[in-house]
DNA sequence: GCATAGTTGGCAGCCTCTGCCATCTTGGCA
DNA sequence: TGCCAAGATGGCAGAGGCTGCCAACTATGC
């Protein structure tokens, strides 16, 4: 379904145990690649950045960037899909009797509990969802990385409970979109200065959403 | 906010009354290309299917053919914006005390009901929702056209009721995604050869959101 | 009819993205 | 330890997407 080219690699090396050279150099490279876009993005805007400019920058070729990044877009939205991962195997263990939009939320629960307790990464998030806000192409792009992994969450809760297709795209569209509501309100606080707690933020959109009827 | 260069173009003649020449010819053109496009995409793929040979199917230089569509896959995704003209025009007339997902809901039952009356698009809008299920490219396209419309309802929802703007975006999210589940479902029904009414479905649709709690 | 403003097509040119190949590195194994 | 298969990398060529510019043309309003 994806169009990118090496996004859904599965190394040998990795199942044997932990990275191995060749993976973390992958990872390194990407990373590098992801710092030289954001810089490039936030001074130049994402249109006007070149390919050529983020690879010369992140010291790999146009060619090698390509290999790796499929998009300009997706340098910058490149996610280790811990997360997704996460719901996804909380699903797998579904039974028939459960309630799978009760299990996604308290499996979102944990999650966010984790997120908010290591804000390394937060700045970097917010950075990407502020350079969205203004870019038509790159929130083009996260857009349909959300619906991708919407998607994958259909296909995973129909898999393990058997639910009714239109269900479970209800289900899983209701998750989404809670989901995109809560990082949208988080980031705009964190913009204004708040010290916003996702988990706060998440019961507050639910009770929102409720309330809506 | 869009990247396109035309899809925002109101043309002076369209104020002084009926369409004029030129307008019609601008809108006789704008099918021509869709028309073409639609047979190349089913015939070989969007991928496989060039700028140059929609042009030349639809009869008209590549250069005009940017000029009116942006993208290639914008061209089968021109939507007249009646539809989204009569949801704003709703909700500017909502007064402070009104619910706006109730006045939400009535329009769109309205809009379904002339919807559902009127057969005559119906094979073309399934035409390229059967293209979108297989052609990542094309989604992305419309999601981005979803989104944006959601972002312009979000925005009329402020506009009119000065509701804060977690709670438009949740309305607005809600309507959003409650549309595209009904308009998915009719697609596979209809794909199955059910005799399936919109209506009926965003009825059926709604109970089944309600039912997640 | 005539001036004006908008439309069209061609051209040059930049950028995105892919296939192919030669070269080098990594990881596994004798 | 040294060799070999499996990748990874970079360069190159080429197709295609997309835009600015200019010259020719055509609807519109007076």
């Amino acid at each position: 379904m994806s169009a990118g080219a090496t996004d859904e690699t599965e190394l040998a090396t990795e199942v044997a145990g932990r990275p191995g050279l060749r993976e973390r150099r992958r990872r390194e490279t990407l990373r590098d690649i992801a710092d030289a876009a954001l810089d490039l993005f936030e001074r130049d805007g994402v249109a006007a950045t070149t390919v050529d400019g983020i690879a010369a920058a992140a010291g790999v070729s146009p060619r090698t960037f390509f290999r790796l990044c499929s998009t300009k877009e997706q340098a910058v939205l490149t996610d280790d899909g811990d997360v997704e991962s996460t719901v996804l195997a909380a699903v797998a263990e579904l039974g028939p009797d459960d309630d799978p939009a009760a299990e996604l939320e308290r499996c979102w629960d944990h999650l966010a509990r984790a997120y908010d307790a290591d804000p390394a990464g937060h700045h970097r998030v917010l950075r990407v969802r502020r350079l969205m806000t203004h870019e038509p192409t790159l929130l083009a792009a996260g857009l349909r990385q959300d619906a991708e992994r919407t998607e994958r969450l259909v296909a995973a809760l129909v898999e393990a409970t058997g639910m009714p297709l239109l269900r479970a795209r209800a289900v899983a569209a209701r998750f989404s979109t809670v989901l995109q509501l809560s990082f949208e309100e988080w980031a705009h606080r964190a913009e204004a200065g708040e010290a916003a707690s996702l988990v706060d933020i998440y019961t507050e959109v639910r009770t929102v959403w409720r309330s809506l009827g």
